[in-house]
DNA sequence: ATGTATGCAAAACATTTGCACCTGG
DNA sequence: CCAGGTGCAAATGTTTTGCATACAT
């Protein structure tokens, strides 16, 4: 919980609740919205423009990763220190991660025969998941 | 021109002449607002909200592909045909696209594992490109 | 003609910011 | 006590929508 103070951040309240919010949320991803539904769901009212604050500080802090998945809008997950990538059903939302030690290695090489130092990648495949596709002709 | 009555839409001026844009235009990645303005400097004023109409139902087509970069805001391309991966540079906004077969292939292998069918996929590699890294100390 | 498209202005969202008040160290 | 943090409401930027008018077929 004090990993806070590293970066400058004191240890209020509201950046407590977040931070403990997504370690234990087990919906690894959530948008700011989420976020703020998910504590009111607990009794605590932390206005929005604070949660967006907190993740952003977050985000700048390296403890979490902000993903801009299809919709319009931002979804956080905490920073595990594993980087991984994610599978994402489009029909009910299930999200999958996973790492493929190929593929990290072909997009290092890329990047370095066109010349860019790489600062992070996002890699997102969307789909439908068996439980999805195999739904498809029942309703 | 007219593979627009394919996908039931009337060849209408405003759609010639988005299509026509993205056809020519040599930064292929545009925003709404960014197509808005190119038509705009060519005295074609045509409302933000027909743009906006245009490229979506031209996604829905497949005639074009939006990509949420880094930013809030959505990005389009015309569909060429061949899917490519994205290189950005974070300092210049630089594009370079891509395609690695490897890499590709991993896709499917993983998106099968997990029972997906995939529908499709993005990865963004974002680093500094060599041009803005050289200059990282001269200012 | 007639069903579709467009333009404009207003609405809907997601996110950010200004400012007075509160709080952690 | 005091810098930094928070809440609220207002501002911003992007995308969508309602509705009357204009256009392609």
């Amino acid at each position: 919980m004090e990993e806070l103070k590293k970066f400058g951040l004191k240890a209020t309240l509201p950046r407590l609740r977040i931070l403990q919010l997504l370690e234990t949320n087990n919906q690894h991803h959530m948008s700011a919205e989420d976020v703020y539904k998910a504590l009111l769901d607990v009794g605590k009212d932390i206005g929005l423009a604070t949660i967006y604050r907190v993740l952003t500080q977050f985000e700048a802090a390296g403890l979490v990763i902000r993903h801009h998945f299809d919709d319009n809008s931002s979804v956080f997950e905490l920073n595990a220190g594993h980087h991984h990538d994610h599978l994402l059903c489009i029909k009910c939302g299930k999200v999958i991660e996973f790492v493929d030690d190929v593929i990290e290695e072909h997009q290092r090489t890329i990047a370095k025969q066109h010349g860019f130092k790489i600062t992070n990648h996002y890699l997102y495949i969307y789909g439908v998941c068996s439980t999805c596709y195999d739904k498809r002709n029942i309703t």
